[in-house]
DNA sequence: TTTTTGGTTCTTTATTTGCAGAACCAAAAA
DNA sequence: TTTTTGGTTCTGCAAATAAAGAACCAAAAA
C-alpha cells in the first residue's frame, strides 16, 4: 500500500517541522513533537504505544512530554472503561485558558519595572526614567483593555 | 564608606534577582543580569569595562550578551566624541517595539493551526477540530482588536 | 496466585549551552 | 611606527538538558 505509507511519511514530515515550531516556543523537541503529532493524528486521542511508535522514541521520552504537556495544561487524556490504556489529546479548552493566563502575564513585566523605577527615583537622567515609564503605561493601558477583550470574547461565543 | 558598599552591595543582589525573572523570561543568565544591571545603573549607561567589573564575569561573556541583548532591540549604545568607548544603555523605545513586534507574533500560532484545521478537513471528529477553530478565532479576535489598541495607544501618546 | 500491561522512575550517555581565558584585531593614541 | 585600548572571536571546559534503556511498580487479567 504505497498511499498508506506515503500519507506516513508525509504525518512525519509535518510532525517534525511543527515539532520546530514549537521548539522555538520554549518546548523541548520531544513535547514539540507530541503536540504536533497530537494535532494531527486520526483519531486525535492516541495511546502511549501509537505515540512511540510513531515518533519512534523511548518510553521514557514520551511519558516525560506528555507529563510535561499536561502541566502546561496544553494536554489531557481520556479513558474508556473496559480498557487501561489513558488515550492523550490536546485540549483545546485547556490550552485556551493556558494561552490567556500568558496574556495577564504581561502585568509581572510592569510590577518588575515599577519596582525598577521606585529604585530610580532619585536618578539625575529623567529621559530615562521616562522611557520607562512610558513602558510600564503601556502594559498598563494593555492590562487594562484585556479584561474589556475578554468579556466581549465571552459575550461573542456564548452569543453562537 | 559603608553606605557605598551596601549601596554595590544591595544593587548586586538586585540584579541577581532581576536577572532570574529574565531568565524565566527565556534569557540566558549573563543577558538577564546585564539586562538588571542596565536598567538599575546610574548613569543607565555604562561602558564595557564598568559592566564587566559589577558583574565580574569575562569579557567574552559580557560581548556575547550585550551582542544578544542589542539583537532583541532591548539595548544599545551611545558615544562621546573625544572617548572611544561604547556606552551601553537599555533603549525604551525600541524594547517597546519589541514588545509590540512578540504582540503581533501571536498570528504565527493561529498560522499553524490553520494549517492544521486543513490536513483535519476529512476528519470524523468534528468536535475536536472545532476546539482548534476557536483557538484560532481567539487569536483572530485578538489581532484585530491589538491593530484598534495600537491606534488607541499612539493617539493617547501623542495627546500628551 | 502469577503474568501481563501501561506506564513511571532511575541510571547512564550524548548533546547543547554558558562561560572563562587567551588569542586576536582595528582604530586611536603616543 | 609602536603601543594601548575597547572590544570580538576562538578554544576549550564545566554544567545543564534531552533522551535511551533498564529496572521497576501498581492494577488488571489470566
Amino acid at each position: 500500500m504505497a498511499e498508506i505509507s506515503d500519507k506516513r511519511e508525509r504525518l512525519k514530515a509535518k510532525v517534525e517541522e511543527m515539532g520546530i515550531y514549537f521548539e522555538k516556543k520554549g518546548l523541548s523537541p520531544m513535547p514539540g513533537r507530541v503536540l504536533a503529532f497530537l494535532l494531527l493524528a486520526e483519531p486525535p486521542y492516541q495511546d502511549f504505544y501509537s505515540i512511540q511508535e510513531s515518533l519512534q522514541a523511548s518510553k521514557s521520552a514520551i511519558s516525560n512530554a506528555l507529563n510535561h504537556l499536561q502541566r502546561d495544561g496544553v494536554v489531557d487524556y481520556i479513558t474508556f472503561s473496559g480498557d487501561r490504556r489513558r488515550y492523550f489529546r490536546v485540549n483545546s479548552k485547556s490550552w485556551l485558558d493556558s494561552i490567556e493566563s500568558k496574556i495577564n502575564d504581561i502585568t509581572t513585566l510592569r510590577d518588575l519595572l515599577t519596582d525598577v523605577l521606585h529604585e530610580r527615583k532619585d536618578s539625575k537622567y529623567l529621559d530615562f526614567n521616562e522611557g520607562l515609564e512610558t513602558i510600564v503605561e503601556f502594559h498598563t493601558f494593555i492590562a487594562g483593555k484585556v479584561e474589556a477583550l475578554k468579556a466581549e470574547w465571552n459575550a461573542l461565543k456564548a452569543g453562537k
